[in-house]
DNA sequence: AATCAATGTTTCATATACGAAACAACAAAA
DNA sequence: TTTTGTTGTTTCGTATATGAAACATTGATT
C-alpha cells in the first residue's frame, strides 16, 4: 500500500505540511512558529520558506518577519478543478437544477472525512451568504458527506475516523461509527437524503450521489432549501429533480459506452499517448 | 528575485514543479512521463509521486499508471482566498458594485505576468459564461493586468517578460515593452482604463486600481460590460461607480496608519542581512 | 544602558536522500 | 515463440541536504 514509509520524500512532506499551517484564522506565521509547530529545526524551515517564496507559495508580508500564502497555490486549486471531469460536466446539470428548482445547487466530493464543495450554482433567491468552492464540512455531520461514504464498512469508517468519539454539532449528529453506518445504509436504501436542519440550522439539504462506470460513489448533488419550505407534496418534487441531475451526471462521467461509439471525443486515451507521439 | 540558490531544496522545489504540469488540457500524467518533463530520474519522481500520493495532492487514475491532481491542492487555494484581506473586504464592495451597475464585478490581483480573478460578484444579467474565481489572463493584453503594473519601470517590465515579444491577441495589443509601458502610463495617469472590446470582443471591461497603505498598486477592480452598451454618458456614471469601489477597497485594507507612522514613500528597498553579509 | 530572549542566518560534519543502473512486469512487434 | 521497448520498482555507493550549534540582529525588560 502507500503506507511505505521508504519512498517519502521528507523535504516535500514538510514543504507541504509547512502550507497547510496557514489557515483563515491563523494568516500569517514566522519561521519559528512554524518551526515549533513542524517540529522542525529552525534552519530547515528558513530553507524551505526560502524555497516556497521563490515560487511563489509563500510570501512575506510587508517588511516583517511573517509570511502568508502566496498567490501560486491557487493555481493548483484552479487547474484541479478546471481538470476534473466532475466540474466539467457538473456545471449545465447544476444550473438545471438550480433552473428547476430555484434553489443553489452544489456538487461535492469527500476528502477522508471532509465534503469538500467543488462546484455551485447560485440559486435565484439565495437567501443565506453562499457556500464557496472549496469550503469543507465534517462529513459524519452531513448527509452529504454521510452518502459520500455509501458502501463503507464499519472497519473502512473507523480507520477514517481514527476511533475518536465523532464530534456531535447537533442532537441529531451520529457520535460513534455504528449509529454513523446506520444513517448511512439508510441514506444508501432510499437512494437520496434529506437533512432536517442537520448542520446549519434553518436549512435543509436534499441530496443524492453520483456514481462512477464502476457503480463507486464518487460525488454527490444537492440544493439547500429553506427549512421551513420543506412539506411533503412539494418535498417529492424537489427530491425527483436532485436524483435526476445526479443520475444525468452519472451518465456523463460513465465513459464506458458499450458498444463503438465514443462517449468523450478527447478523453481517455486507451494507450499512452505519448508512445504513440514518439513512434510517429 | 533573491535567487539564492544555496537555501533552495530541490526536492521540495521539484514535487511543486510537478505538480504544476497538471492543466486543463494535460489532465493526467505517467510518472515517466513526467521524468520527461522535468528532465528528473525516474527513480525520484517515483518518490515523489508517492510522497503527494500520501498527501492527497496526487491520485492515481483507476488502475492505470497515471496520475491526476488531488483534492488537497484544493485545500490551499481554498486557504489562500479566505486569508486574503482583499477577499474578505472585496466581497461586499464588488456586491455593492455589481447591484449600483447590474453587471459582474471582478477583483483581480498580479501573479507575475498573469492576471489571477480572486473574488467576483456576478451580474444581475449574467449574459457570458462567467470568469472563474482563479482564472488568469496575460496581464500585457488587458487593461486589468496593465492597471497592476502601475510604476513598473521598462527594465523591470523587460525582465518581467524576459524579452520575448509579447503576444498579440487583437490588433490592439501591445506588442514591445515600449508600447506596453505607454499603455500602463496613460492608465495611470487616468486612474482607471476602459477596454475597447480588448481581450474578448464583444466585452468591454471597466477597471481601477487599489492601493495599499503605502500607495502602491495591489489589486484592481473591475466590471465587465456589453462593448455596444458603452456610450458617453453611461460609461461616465459606470466610471465613478468602479472608482468608487476602488477607493473604498483601499481604504480599508489600509490598515489605519497611526498618526505620524508614515507609510513609506516609496517601495523600500528591502534590506537583508545576509546579502549584505556576502559582499563583505 | 545593560541584559535577556527571541528570531533570522550561517557554517560544517554527517546522516541520508538521490541518481545510476539493474530488475520486474507488461505490451507490442518481429 | 523471442525480441524490443516502455514502464514501475528496487538496490546501493556517493554526493548532498540536513540538524546542531554558533552567530547576528532585533526588540523587549530590568
Amino acid at each position: 500500500m502507500s503506507s511505505d514509509e521508504r519512498y517519502t520524500v521528507p523535504a516535500l512532506t514538510r514543504g507541504l505540511q509547512l502550507l497547510m499551517q496557514f489557515s483563515r484564522d491563523e494568516r500569517e506565521l514566522s519561521g519559528a512558529e512554524l518551526a515549533r509547530r513542524l517540529k522542525v529545526p529552525r534552519a530547515s524551515i528558513f530553507r524551505l520558506l526560502h524555497t516556497l517564496e521563490q515560487l511563489g507559495f509563500v510570501e512575506r508580508v510587508g517588511e516583517t518577519t511573517q509570511y502568508r500564502l502566496g498567490v501560486a497555490v491557487l493555481r493548483l486549486g484552479f487547474e484541479y478543478l478546471a481538470s476534473m471531469e466532475l466540474t466539467e460536466h457538473g456545471r449545465p446539470v447544476l444550473d438545471a437544477l438550480r433552473d428547476a428548482t430555484g434553489y443553489s445547487a452544489h456538487l461535492v466530493v469527500r476528502d477522508g472525512h471532509e465534503v469538500v464543495f467543488v462546484a455551485k450554482s447560485t440559486g435565484h433567491h439565495a437567501l443565506f451568504h453562499s457556500i464557496q468552492v472549496g469550503a469543507r464540512l465534517p462529513a459524519h455531520a452531513t448527509v452529504l458527506g454521510r452518502i459520500l461514504m455509501a458502501g463503507m464498512d464499519t472497519t473502512a469508517l473507523g480507520d477514517l475516523f481514527g476511533g475518536a468519539p465523532l464530534k456531535a454539532y447537533t442532537t441529531h449528529t451520529p457520535t460513534s461509527v455504528k449509529k454513523l453506518k446506520t444513517l448511512i445504509d439508510q441514506h444508501q436504501a432510499l437512494g437520496y437524503a434529506i437533512s432536517q436542519g442537520g448542520f446549519e440550522t434553518g436549512i435543509s439539504t436534499i441530496a443524492a450521489p453520483v456514481f462512477d462506470d464502476r457503480r463507486a460513489v464518487v460525488a454527490a448533488v444537492s440544493i439547500t432549501v429553506p427549512a421551513q419550505q420543506i412539506e411533503a407534496p412539494r418535498t417529492t418534487v424537489l427530491v425527483k429533480a436532485v436524483q435526476d441531475a445526479a443520475t444525468q451526471l452519472s451518465a456523463r462521467i460513465s465513459h464506458q459506452t458499450p458498444r463503438g461509439a465514443r462517449a468523450h471525443p478527447q478523453a481517455h486515451p486507451k494507450t499512452h499517448p505519448h508512445v504513440q507521439k514518439l513512434a510517429a
